[in-house]
Parts: C-alpha cells; structure tokens; sequence
DNA sequence: AAACATTTGCAACATAGTTGCATTTTTGAT
DNA sequence: ATCAAAAATGCAACTATGTTGCAAATGTTT
C-alpha cells in the first residue's frame, strides 16, 4: 500500500515535470491520507517535527497547483484549502461543504459540475466553484 | 430619486432596528449606486475625504450583514466582498462572476439557485454560493 | 435636557500570504 | 562518482485583511 503510493506519488510528479523532493512528497502524502482540503496551516501542524517552513509550504503547494495535481479551493475563512486535483481540474471544481463547527471541509459530489463553460456571452470562465457552509454530521 | 434613495435608506434601518447613522446611510448609498459587490477598500477609497475608519467600515458591513441587509461574498481575492442583499438571503446567495484582470465581479443571475437546502442527508447547510472567475468582457 | 445604548476612531494586534536572497538539494551530463 | 546548472528551501522582513479593547462621540428614549 504504502510502496504503492510511493510509487504513485514519484509518477505523478515525474509525469508533471517537478523535481523530486522530500518535501513535494510529504504534502501529497498528507493530501492523498487526508482525502479532502487542507490548509498550510493544518499541513504544518501535521508535519511537525519535519522542519517545514510555512514559505516552503506556500511555495510547494503552488507548484503542485501549477502542475494541475492539486486543487486550490478559497473557502469563507481567511486561509484558502488545498486538495488532490482527482476530480477537478484549474478550471473547474466539484461543490464543497464547510462545518462552521469543526472547520472541516468535505467534497459533496464525485463529478465536476454539469456546468456550461461559458455561461453569458462574453464572459470567459476560468475557474468555477460552489461552496457550502454549515453544519457535518458529526456537528449537527 | 436621490430623495426616493434617502427615504428607502431610512425605512430599511428602521425596519431593521439599526440607529440610523451617517456611516450606515453612506455606505448603503454606495451599495445601490455601485450595484455590485464592494470590498472594505473600495469603498474606503470611494469615500475619500469622508474620514471613514477601516475598523467602522468593517464593523458597519457587518451590522448590515447581520440584519440581512447587505450579503458578504468570500470571493477569491483576500479580501471579502459586500453587495446589497436584494437576491440573497443569509443562506443563500445568486452566484457571482470575478474578471481575473480587473478585478470587477458581477451577480450572473437574478434568481437564487434552485438547490435544494438539505443537498446530502445530515449536513444542514446555513450557507451556499457559486462563484466564477475568469474575464469580463471588457477584459476578453 | 438627561440618561442610556450604540457607534466611532484610534492604537495595537493577529494571521494569511509574499518577496528577496543566500544556502541547499535535485537533476542531468561528464 | 563528480560536477555544474537549475530549482527548491529557509530565513527575515514585509504587505494586507481583518480583529480587539477602550475612551470619546453620537443616536435614541424619556
């Protein structure tokens, strides 16, 4: 499993174009066990002892958004969530739900919206997105 | 009509409870007349030499948010974004298009969406949006 | 006009995110 | 394996949005 995701983690980025390092597969890694938005702050109080600069964090999270494999999502608080690109791409992304409680963040569907790309004349769409608030289950 | 504006101003601050202030009455002006989302900078920059605090500003928008009069949109810039809540309820808000260039943001329809309020069983939802981005046309 | 509640302005603060630069790591060629 | 070039990292300093506490000013009610 591990090994698997090891191997995973080294595709994609050689597919992408990006160096390989400790850093770049660290956050993955945390992306790919967490399964849905993090944000640098969460990313580095999970990194812990691992000696990650909050500059660092910035800049290896752009770059795999760069290369398309992470999703940047820009929720109601303050610090913007980052996620695996499965099912997103720049342009478009699926709904989220935010738990005002908790904080956490979840994907509500597995499929980009249905949502035409251009949808009133003249204007060019290059990203799109829904967001909810509210309470999760575990809240409620 | 600014007489018209005037009266309309009074009328929604009486109704909701809210003193009737300079402030308020300024910046509600500026909602109607800009029409579209307003951030706390740009409407400190529109009151010029008016000597507007960025803290009362803040504090006014969210009095006005909390009596339902103005919606808050958390667009992708950093900065939040403030509308007459004409076609939004707290919970639920029209979805809203941000040109990437210049920065001007726009309400795509005149209707709330039809979702539904409950979208997954045990999430309870107080809060949606649908936000695009890309160029206006003006931009493109 | 007086008493009370709310709003305002100011200063200080908190936090997300950025920039520049010197150092280290990664990569590809020898 | 080693070296040089390219890119990533860490650090310090910075910018910008937004918040908090408190005293002074303004709005409301009687």
């Amino acid at each position: 499993m591990s090994e698997n995701l090891d191997e995973h983690i080294d595709e994609m980025l050689k597919t992408a174009g990006l160096y390989h390092t400790e850093n770049r597969v660290l956050i993955l890694k945390m992306l790919f066990k967490a399964g849905k938005p993090l944000s640098q702050e969460k990313i580095a109080r999970q990194a812990g002892t691992n000696n990650l600069d909050k500059v660092t964090i910035y800049r290896t999270l752009e770059s795999l958004f760069n290369a398309g494999l992470v999703h940047k999502a820009f929720l109601n608080k303050r610090a913007s969530h980052y996620e695996l690109a499965h099912r997103c791409t720049k342009k478009q992304c699926h709904p989220h739900f935010t738990c005002t409680k908790c904080g956490s963040t979840h994907c509500l569907v597995d499929l980009a919206l249905p949502m035409p790309v251009s949808y009133h004349k003249g204007f060019i769409i290059n990203h799109q997105q829904v967001h909810l608030e509210g309470l999760c289950p575990a809240c409620s």
